[in-house]
DNA sequence: GTCTATAGGTGGATAGAC
DNA sequence: GTCTATCCACCTATAGAC
């Protein structure tokens, strides 16, 4: 009987971290207001304050309490890829093993997970200084160990465009977590951003094709208007 | 001598404007209070109500007035390509007419268009629908417009993969826009998002060798766990 | 650990004088 | 068109009982 009972209220501290994930997602880390979250949650107003200190505290958890298990798998699945290397397809396992854990979060069966990709595709642009600094420091050696697998199956790349490419990965990928609304609008129902197997399929060809591409002329091209692309 | 009083105070409807924009893209639109805006634009708090009937109004203003003569203006560069079109640099021409007005404006002289275009880069992600949906709303047309010129350059890609390559796109754009404090974080310094020219040759040759890509196999992809980018 | 009660502050909005 | 004064809802945070 006291078994109900517990499954009830499951962990305070963990039914807060759920309830303030999903309303940061919803209506953003200022605008959802702890009464809501505490509210939700099915716990106290001061509740949050013992488990976390803060508002901010709060915040801090609900990223991280994702993000180390998500750079966890990205980093084991970049291993994984460098064992069983078929070096033509290099690029391909790299950028898959970049997108898909954030895919599969974006995309998952929880509501909890899916709130999660959402909130995570517009954390790098948050106002708060505070949570895109916590938010970039969370993902450093990520990137690093990302760029380094890169610049070594495209040796042919400065380390600078190489830098600029993966930012445009980055970028293509938070995009399509974040807001996948654009792609169904946009094409008038023609595509689906929450189909994953789509996503993860579009954005690695896409990716892979931009990774290779030719190289950007190199130093001379201030003040160029319209680049010419055509590299060696 | 009146000249000197009109010259202090402009327009308080303008001045309202520069306050907003500025504040939004700093703190957020929700978090900048009408009064931190009304204060900074030398302006009482009841003038946001008189001129633009609430908060909302104003947001709505903001955005229109930046966002109007942006896509006017992509729309006159996408025509010009298409009269002096070289069809080998058609898609190099496409983007650069998508992408320069945007990056002129995230790296404008003025601190006023700098403001607007970190803006910008995270409207589409913004928590509030009414936001997301009006901004997506301003861009339906410049979508429309140049997909359709991609299209008629890319004809052996289907719609569908069309779509995903153009959100992708756009994806790298936004994120170019409004996160270029990674970039310059994670290359250690190596590189920097606020050279215009440096940014636009970088996107323009990314971008152009992943919509020249091969065609992902199409139909039967449904469960692949990755990809072969193999086309024809 | 959880609760109530409340302090102390800020938010958007409006009425009405000028 | 611009101002002051004010309403009232809401916020985070904390003190202190249980």
């Amino acid at each position: 009987m006291a078994e109900i009972e517990t499954r009830e209220h499951v962990d305070t501290r963990e039914s807060l971290l759920d309830a303030a994930e999903s309303l940061f997602s919803d209506h953003g880390i200022q605008a959802a207001s702890l009464r809501a979250i505490t509210q939700r949650a099915g716990a106290n107003l001061a509740a949050v304050h013992y488990h976390f200190g803060s508002k901010e505290g709060l915040v801090r958890a609900v990223f991280s309490r994702r993000l180390k298990p998500l750079n966890e798998e990205r980093l084991r699945l970049l291993e994984a890829c460098s064992l069983q290397g078929d070096p033509a397809d290099g690029v391909e396992q790299v950028l898959d093993a970049f997108l898909a854990p954030v895919l599969r979060m974006a995309r998952d069966k929880s509501e909890s997970m899916r709130s999660f990709g959402r909130l995570m595709g517009r954390a790098f642009s948050e106002p708060s200084e505070e949570v895109r600094s916590m938010v970039s420091e969370e993902f450093a050696e990520t990137v690093r160990r990302f760029v380094g697998a890169l610049g070594r199956l495209l040796p042919e790349l400065s380390q600078q465009e190489l830098m600029w490419r993966f930012h445009f990965t980055a970028g293509a990928m938070a995009h399509t977590v974040s807001c996948g609304y654009l792609l169904e609008r946009y094409s008038g129902g023609l595509c689906h951003a929450s189909n994953i197997d789509e996503a993860r399929a579009y954005l690695v060809s896409f990716l892979a094709a931009g990774l290779r591409g030719p190289a950007v002329a190199g130093s001379s091209m201030a003040g160029r208007p319209s680049p010419a692309s055509q590299g060696d």
